[in-house]
DNA sequence: GTCTATATGTTGATAGAC
DNA sequence: GTCTATCAACATATAGAC
């Protein structure tokens, strides 16, 4: 009775087409190559397999390593996925606090343009964002509250967005905390199936998403 | 350095909020009372901290029992998941296929009552419906192989719903493909948020995303 | 059917050489 | 910084008594 289901190789993932993001742009520069090339192998075998059934000898193989080398450049398995899940939270959340969000004078295209970017961001980093929003229960739960603060303050933006059409009559009378949960849950879910090799970019799913908020809070 | 982070006893898994569902009215009543009460135990154990975080003790605990009583009722921890799953997946597929959504004559009735009945079961089942949506990864290929050829068999349902409207003129011109998956998304992914104590009670959830999807394929 | 005890293998993390 | 070797803890699953 083996312990572990079958596996895949390290480079098996890295040529699955399913697996294929842009997380190797998200990490800081301030680290060296091998760090950035062990959260990007993380980001994988977390996305592919959990954090759980992930062990520290596959993050290190992904980029070539002894299990033991992890640990010159991470003080955990635990900080990996911290580290992951912060630098996603953190990266969405400026992604959204574009000026073309911010000072959007119109509330309907600031509508278009949150929902937009926030879908292309999550399609764009889908194995990564898949990690962020699948992945929390591997968290300290110090870590946890602090992943739960940064998404607090994502959502506001959101609420905000949605309770200034309904002031402002842009958009129909609404239950403003249901309709944005709405519009998160269709913007988040994509981490489950999107790929970037099909038929929609980033940008082209966002734009689809934006007009379908937009229908939502029409006013008839 | 513990290897598991700090946890629940069963008991306050059993009395969190959070965590209640009705998945005790799923497990078949040709299971004795003890492998549904497992059923149950894993149900939250899984949810509350996923599959590979769970341990057939845990498990166990639950319901007051050794570790090694779970291997009388279940032959391994992965058939405790795969039973979680198929039956979940078997229980929302019936549902859906309930004679109001098969045997409309309107097909926008047959979307409103198909996302209504969908949202309203991912609503009462959420602990569960977590699972199946979340867990998938702890399954071997095999038994994930089965899961998803359920899944398309309820997509199927979802896309000929849209399909029929957009031909039927019901509904205006679209990407059913997208349109479909946006539907499912909206309805899946209640279950990351959703609680039974809430201020919406299932089939207050399922009415509002009903409306929501009409609003999706409106015609203006 | 449930228990205690344990076999067997794996895992996160460390020690110490180079 | 990377390696090999290894530890202590833990997990799944089984054996055998009651």
């Amino acid at each position: 009775m083996p312990r572990r289901q079958a596996r895949f190789t390290p480079d098996e993932l890295a040529a699955d087409p399913r697996l294929q993001d842009h997380s190797p742009e998200l990490w800081s520069a301030d680290l060296g190559e091998v760090p950035r090339g062990l959260l990007t192998s993380a980001v994988r075998c977390f996305a592919a397999n959990g954090f759980h059934a992930t062990t520290t000898r596959d993050i290190a193989e992904g980029m070539g390593l002894s299990p033991a080398a992890l640990y010159v450049h991470f003080p955990s398995k635990e900080l990996v996925l911290y580290e992951i899940i912060r630098v996603g939270h953190e990266r969405v959340l400026e992604y959204v606090r574009h000026p073309s969000v911010l000072d959007a004078a119109d509330t309907a295209d600031r509508l278009r343009t949150i929902i937009s970017r926030y879908t292309a961001w999550h399609a764009r980093h889908h194995v990564t964002a898949r990690v962020c929003q699948m992945e929390l229960t591997g968290l300290t739960a110090e870590h946890y509250d602090q992943i739960i603060e940064l998404r607090h303050q994502t959502n506001d933006l959101f609420r905000e967005t949605v309770a200034r059409g309904v002031a402002d009559e842009s958009f129909a009378q609404a239950n403003i905390t249901q309709v944005t949960r709405a519009m998160l849950s269709l913007c988040i879910d994509l981490v489950r199936w999107y790929r970037l090799d099909g038929p929609d970019t980033p940008e082209q799913l966002g734009d689809f998403y934006a007009g379908l908020a937009l229908k939502m809070v029409a006013r008839t």
